[in-house]
DNA sequence: CTGAAAGCGCTAACAC
DNA sequence: GTGTTAGCGCTTTCAG
């Protein structure tokens, strides 16, 4: 057994042993503070001897730093949200920061929210939850504390954000649909205010109507199981019943597919083709084999810290709006056209005439 | 615009506009404190013109407490870990506690990761990583800090743990297929030395070596994609195939499915029957209906916030292992016996003898 | 390069 | 109930 009384080591008790001050311990881990190597030595012998770790909480205090990031995220259903998160906490870590989760489900814990952020003095703050409001990040702002919205942004171009190049990229749906003859054509939803679908939205349906098609069937999948089932069965009950089916996210295609197949017994593709968006993990399984624009997520992700550091590091917090490239990955759920799939780095991708 | 200058506002200068000393301010903000509704309706409304928010990170250096609870996941891949992050996020945040997340992959960052829950002074961690090394929590126990495992335990008692069933779900599993006449029996692993796959394994292998079963197929799929699909290989390859498969996890019974009918062309559960464990969103999907072995995710955290508080406040760490009781979910990968399986809540289950 | 000393913003005795 | 007074463990001038 270890000694009962647990009260952590302090540089105080480290200087002592090591018989200099406890400054000369506050130097030694300190990485640009002058310090001898004699001393530094004896102090991290002592240290090691008292198992010494600075208090990073008393040192938040004094430097007004707390190094700690808040990460506001929902949809957890969504395999993509997990995905960032695994990254942004790899990407932090590496910078010896910290990533302090929050959990937006309702749009009433706003307050609650904003108010525990505020508490911790996070150094910065990343909203990758769909559905919250922006109030928050608005609030945020106005503290002067960086925020950069993921996978979302803000119309006005208050405040900083990351996204994929959402609206090129459903163009390039269009035209891949386009490009294997198909005619009847629908949109699968997201929740219906939220940026990153409007985006989507509306580059299928520019790209679809420059080429003289103005009939598509638009339904709505609200991010929700529930309502994209429902929504599936509307489109699938009409008849003629669409052939080419953009769904706004990858959640949501998987189960137009089921739908498609085990309820209407449709095959995919050859009844109708189903693209998606993200490229989540579920979206390579076999059952699905997904064809849908991936989201690069390591991209994006290094994107969000580097502006969140530039940001801290100057206290500068201009908004900066980064989109960052993805590609369409081509699997099996929808037919092929007959040119611009090619293969590269190990996928299957398309290309436009514009990539090349 | 506002103010340039961002310096938080302090109690103190709330206590200066309240007109009263700074330790009224604490007082108001401090839950138990006494102090007379009057001087409290002053200090909130200073507070509130002021727009202060008492400072976490001073607050926690003297009382010791951060209000933080480390999380250490890995395998974010599998979506019971970020089922599991969420509910955990949720629940510690109706107790004002706050959730800091580390992302333990390989083992050689176990000293790293020690290393940063040391500073940030957590008051307790809970350990969700599968593949993450015991070494840490006993280090953390070591040092005092309340520690318990989630769906994972420690053979040798010392640490506190929360699992559901494993052994007594993998018997009803095997019970399961017994029942509905199966006679060629298989076992996917998980990662060999983890617990969970150790429990599973043997309750599994027990239930059916007493009904005089000792042949049965075992390979390992790692909790990797890959490997997964090399196991799944090697079992449908065999000849007699396997015609009930116990896969360690859903996120690898989907994978064994896929195998088995995209690759050898069998059908599910006419040819062969899977079960896995876990039941994540997946296993809901139509393409896969798979049974599985439903861990009870939000009474598993319940119950280990609950062992964290009492090991907090009590200051007290006896290791206390918990274990809670999971339902074998029934669905469609899996043929179903004749008697035993009825609805329940509006899912179909697996009942046992012993259940009734 | 090093030690002494003054806080960072707050809580918690302690007197009144 | 309220103000005063010590710190919590550390960083950071400031002399030397």
């Amino acid at each position: 057994m270890k000694r009962k009384t647990f009260t952590a080591v302090t540089s105080q008790q480290v200087a002592q042993l090591a018989g200099v001050s406890q400054s000369a311990v506050s130097r030694t881990f300190t990485p640009g503070a002058s310090i001898s190597p004699a001393t530094r030595e004896k102090v991290l012998k002592a240290a090691r001897e008292l198992g010494y770790r600075p208090n990073a909480i008393a040192r938040s205090l004094n430097t007004a730093r707390s190094r700690i990031i808040g990460v506001v995220i929902s949809y957890f259903d969504n395999p993509f949200y997990p995905q960032v998160l695994e990254a942004l906490a790899q990407k932090l870590d590496t910078l010896n920061y910290h990533l302090l989760l929050f959990v937006g489900d309702r749009e009433g814990n706003v307050d609650r929210i904003f108010d525990q952020i505020m508490q911790y003095r996070v150094d910065g703050i990343v909203l990758a939850s769909v559905t919250l409001s922006l109030d928050l990040s608005q609030e945020c702002l106005a503290a002067g504390i960086p925020v950069v919205l993921f996978n979302r942004s803000d119309e006005s171009g208050m405040t900083s954000s990351v996204n994929s190049n959402n609206e090129a990229a459903a163009r390039q749906i269009a035209e891949f649909f386009l490009a294997a003859g198909h005619q009847r054509f629908a949109w699968v939803g997201g929740v219906a205010d939220s940026s990153v679908n409007i985006a989507r939205q509306r580059g299928y349906l520019a790209a679809l109507q420059e080429q003289g098609i103005n009939d598509v069937r638009v339904v709505n999948g609200n991010y929700d199981a529930r309502e994209t089932t429902r929504a599936a069965y509307a489109l699938f009950s009409a008849s003629p019943a669409p052939d080419a089916i953009f769904v706004a996210n990858d959640h949501m295609a998987v189960i137009v597919m089921d739908v498609a197949r085990y309820e209407f017994g449709l095959r995919v593709p050859e009844d109708v083709s189903v693209i998606g968006y993200d490229d989540i993990g579920p979206s390579g399984w076999s059952s699905y084999a997904l064809t849908s624009a991936s989201q690069p997520v390591e991209a994006m992700v290094t994107a969000t810290v580097e502006l969140l550091m530039k940001q801290i590091d100057s206290g500068n917090i201009e908004p900066e709006q980064i989109t960052v490239p993805g590609t369409l990955v081509v699997r099996h759920s929808a037919r092929r056209p007959q040119a611009g799939v090619v293969e590269e780095n190990g996928k299957v991708v398309f290309q436009t005439q514009e990539d090349k």
